[in-house]
RNA sequence: GCCCAAGUGGCGGAAUGGUAGACGCAGGGGAUUCAAAAUCCCCCGCCCUUGCGGGCGUGUGGGUUCGACUCCCACCUUGGGCACCA
């Protein structure tokens, strides 16, 4: 009896697919179909269990639905522009497309075993001229249909380095290399006009029923459509209006003051002849530009001195405040502040002494606000104090409602629909980034580069010796004739952000080496993306910008009408996590240790080499620096790539987080090891032998819940099946023929999950071509049916007791036999009972 | 701060509003073995009880229901996102 070998069976199954070119998607029109997509990786050089889990979740359902007989397009590439290739160049001064490109041949060659069923044919990074030349154009086609402009922007500006920061290099507000106080600084920057499709992209999320709830939800909050006025309240100084945005005009009965951003023309113009607000405006611009530190942030105010007419009394002032919390970017940058009903105005109007006045109290409850604003859901009812529209008791949206209509009546404000969503900037300070193809001309202005000129290459000559983006000092590169009139012009600088590069992947998948960015035959057989798979942290952006693009693509005739919503179904994973080991160094600092160098015993950890314990942290995002990262290439020497795949598809439902831990992986090993021996058994068994219909009812019933678990994406529950059938093969006493049978069948189940170790039992039991081209066992529906069911009877909704009956037995006659049942005659003690719940097929309830 | 999600034995988890704990790990007992590894069999939520059996139990507190891990409300904890990380 052979053993069961990974490391020789794997990569001569390998071959074998890779000889027969099973891989490679063809458009077929005999065929239906399917093309899944796993978020394709930034090349770190390094492939992370995360990695292994989100291709294996992609690689089930390829094969699974090429079983199926479907025309499987299952691509891989490169997400390769970012900051990290640039931040090598600056500490090791290699090209980022060295360390990039260098960076993709690594990771290839580690993912090479885990046979993974992608067609790398079609190959590509973003980092390819070929790529992001046709981006190129799609931007120019883009500037034509108006769905690109310039307009200034805050970035976050590191006084020190005088470079931009991302987000991610600001830390507690200041920048992560000079430790300098960042501030926000204004740069005119090119954006896409992702804010004109909001109502579409919203409206649009209905129909993504294949997608999780909770993405759409985020992505509708993200959106954010809110119904509104804008007010108009006179400035006491004559000098025309100032415009706020509201969402709840009903509530001007408690205005106490107006809050303008810092950045707002008003601000501007008191700023000029008030030194200290311009030094106040100063101060608001420190910190990062997120949107978490802008919030985190101590809400700061100052008073212009400029008042304004109260709109329901122009005998009211009310004061006109600048307030850090207020953004220029949503409605006018302008808002009224009523405490009362608003926890940061109440918050703001107690620390600068502002009047706090209700508009309204819950019903019977004439109670002044306090400390606690009183902000009730829109839909409940509140008793509306000396409402300027007559209203007394009304919901919130009834009050906004006819306040609109009040104030609209009277020429004070104009409802109106306001997104949250903003246009979205495009532009970076730096190199390694896809360059935006125009050219800026003195005479001309901003002019497009000529098609024909793409790609426009990032250069080879660069150095990253000095802050800041080395395109800004290339000569040769940056200095160009003006493309419209010839006249000396400058190159733009600034690249596109990394997430247009992920905005289209998808489609240039579909006709990777096209001279245009798609190919009309390809996008229409190929479009749209079956299935999806990633993780949750792109529910949001990366799928929203996508979701913007394919609308973009689609008007500038790159996508036919149908893939305006590119990934019809979408399946967002967990982190892979891992327990942290770690103990108190002499200095009272933490100190990590590798998994490797811990032993685990009784639950508790001790160091191998001193035997001390150490504390365990379960559960935690696998990270560098607490030496809690588990490579999946030691996974796949020591066990198996089937194994690591086994393991990680096997403990955890897939959209939740998983922790790895090496028993796990250890009883994954141990359960493939079982499969093999029971089918080396199997092999050598002759003869006939007893119960084969009961094996084969079983057979069934695992096809049938495996199929619907893989469908379902249910792939622990689909696993957990394949043990429990394991260990009725493994008792079964049936014939030889039919314990083949059921070995075979079950090779086929676990073919999407072991690809190698499946494909190697299918050949030693005798089954004919690769398995990875057979088609999917169906299940018998006679084989499902049983005869007889038990039902449990539960007496007051504890189960008590259990009656097993004929599947098809009357409702009267199982209330019969449930009342005579010993545990009901004893609870009911000659009594009858109040209720009798016959739920047929399910359960009883006696109720006493 | 705002948006979203998740919390079930010692652990990972299963369960169309219908037997809570499938399947696996760890643990205990046994078989096999000169011995060990490997393998196989049995037990395994907590408490009370010799046993039969009973009580409690799905983060916490309420509610709806004949019946709630599942639905509703509030709270707690953990995780993801917050527009320049990808």
């Amino acid at each position: 009896m052979a053993r069961y070998i990974p490391a020789e069976i794997e990569p001569k199954w390998q071959a074998a697919w890779q000889e027969a070119g099973i891989f490679r998607a063809e458009r077929d029109p005999q065929r239906p179909k399917y093309y899944v997509l796993e978020m394709f990786p930034y090349p770190s050089g390094r492939l992370h269990i995360g990695h292994v889990r989100n291709y294996t979740l992609g690689d089930v359902v390829a094969r699974y639905k090429a079983a199926r007989g479907f025309s499987v397009l299952h691509p891989m590439g490169w997400d390769a522009f970012g900051l990290p290739a640039e931040n090598a160049a600056i500490a090791t001064g290699v090209h980022p497309a060295d360390h990039t490109y260098g960076n993709i041949a690594e990771m290839k060659e580690q993912m090479a075993p885990m046979g993974w069923s992608h067609d790398w044919s079609r190959e590509f990074a973003t980092c390819d001229p070929e790529y992001y030349g046709q981006q190129q154009a799609m931007f120019l086609d883009f500037l034509e249909k108006g769905l690109v402009y310039r307009k200034s922007a805050m970035v976050n500006w590191d006084p020190v380095d005088m470079t931009v920061l991302a987000n991610e290099q600001v830390i507690d507000g200041r920048g992560w290399r000079s430790g300098a106080e960042v501030e926000r600084r204004e740069l005119t920057q090119w954006f896409f006009r992702i804010s004109d499709y909001a109502e579409d992209l919203l409206a649009a999320l209905d129909g993504l029923e294949n997608w999780p709830e909770k993405v759409r939800l985020m992505q509708a909050n993200w959106i954010g459509k809110s119904r509104g006025i804008e007010l108009y309240f006179q400035r006491r100084d004559g000098a025309g209006e100032i415009v706020c945005y509201s969402t709840r005009p009903d509530t001007m009965r408690g205005a106490s003051f107006i809050a303008i951003a810092p950045d707002h023309p008003v601000a501007r113009e008191l700023a000029e002849k008030d030194p200290a607000l311009a030094d106040f405006i100063a101060e608001c611009r420190k910190g990062g530009t997120s949107e978490e530190a802008i919030e985190k942030a101590e809400k700061l105010g100052y008073d212009t001195g400029l008042r304004v007419a109260h709109p329901l009394d122009d005998t009211r002032d009310l004061p006109v405040w600048v307030a850090n919390f207020v953004l220029m970017d949503y409605g006018t940058g302008a808002v009224f502040g009523c405490p009362a009903h608003d926890q940061r105005d109440l918050d703001f109007a107690r620390k600068y002494d502002l009047p706090v006045q209700n508009a309204f109290y819950l019903p019977g409850q004439p109670v002044e606000v306090e400390n606690e604003a009183l902000v009730p859901p829109k839909s409940e009812k509140v008793a509306y104090i000396d409402h300027f529209t007559g209203l007394e008791e009304a919901t919130g949206e009834e009050g906004i409602n006819a306040a609109i209509d009040w104030f609209e009546a009277r020429g004070l404000g104009k409802g109106k629909v306001q997104y949250r969503l903003r246009d979205w900037g495009i532009s970076r300070q730096r190199f390694w980034g896809c360059p935006i193809p125009v050219v800026h001309c003195k005479s001309c202005g901003v002019v497009p580069e000529k098609k024909e000129n793409l790609p426009i290459e990032l250069p080879r000559d660069v150095t990253f010796d000095q802050p800041g983006n080395p395109l800004d000092r290339h000569p040769t590169w940056r200095d160009v004739p003006c493309p419209a009139c010839g006249k000396p012009a400058q190159r733009e600088t600034d690249t596109m952000d990394t997430f247009v590069d992920s905005s289209w992947y998808y489609a240039r998948f579909t006709a990777p080496r096209a001279a245009t960015p798609t190919s009309a035959e390809d996008v229409d057989y190929w479009m749209n993306v079956d299935q999806y798979v990633g993780g949750i942290e792109h529910a949001i952006l990366h799928l929203l910008y996508s979701r913007f693009f394919a609308r973009a693509m689609h008007e500038c005739g790159h996508l036919p009408a149908k893939s305006v919503e590119p990934f019809d179904a979408l399946f967002t994973q967990g982190m892979v996590t891992h327990a942290i080991y770690m103990s108190e160094g002499e200095d009272g600092r933490p100190v990590y240790h590798y998994p490797e160098e811990v032993e685990l015993r009784d639950g508790r950890a001790f160091l191998r080499e001193s035997g001390n314990e150490v504390q365990v942290i379960p559960s935690a995002k696998m990270s560098k620096s607490k030496n809690n990262v588990v490579d999946p290439l030691r996974i796949v020497e020591r066990y198996g790539a089937d194994t690591a795949r086994w393991f990680v598809l096997s403990d955890s439902p897939p959209e939740r987080d998983v922790e790895w831990t090496a028993a796990g992986a250890e009883a994954a090993h141990k359960h493939l090891g079982r499969v093999w021996s029971l089918s080396e058994r199997i092999a050598g068994m002759e003869g006939a032998g007893s119960g084969d219909e009961d094996l084969l009812r079983a057979m069934h019933k695992t096809i049938h819940d495996v199929t619907m678990a893989i469908e379902s994406f249910g792939f622990n529950a689909a696993i957990a099946r394949l043990y429990a059938f394991t260990n009725t093969l493994q008792k079964s006493k049936a014939g030889a023929d039919t314990q083949r049978q059921a070995m075979r069948t079950m090779a086929q189940l676990m073919a999407p999950f072991t690809p190698h170790l499946a494909e190697e039992i299918w050949a030693r039991q005798g089954g004919e071509g690769l398995i990875a081209s057979a088609p999917w066992p169906e299940a018998d529906p006679a084989m499902l049916v049983e005869d007889t069911v038990t039902l449990p009877i539960q007496i007051n909704g504890k189960r008590r007791s259990e009656i097993t009956v004929a599947r098809d037995l009357s409702r009267e006659e199982v209330e019969k036999l449930a009342l005579a049942d010993q545990a009901v005659e004893r609870a009911l003690d000659g009594q009858a009972p109040k209720k009798l719940i016959v739920v047929p097929g399910r359960i009883v309830n006696v109720v006493i």
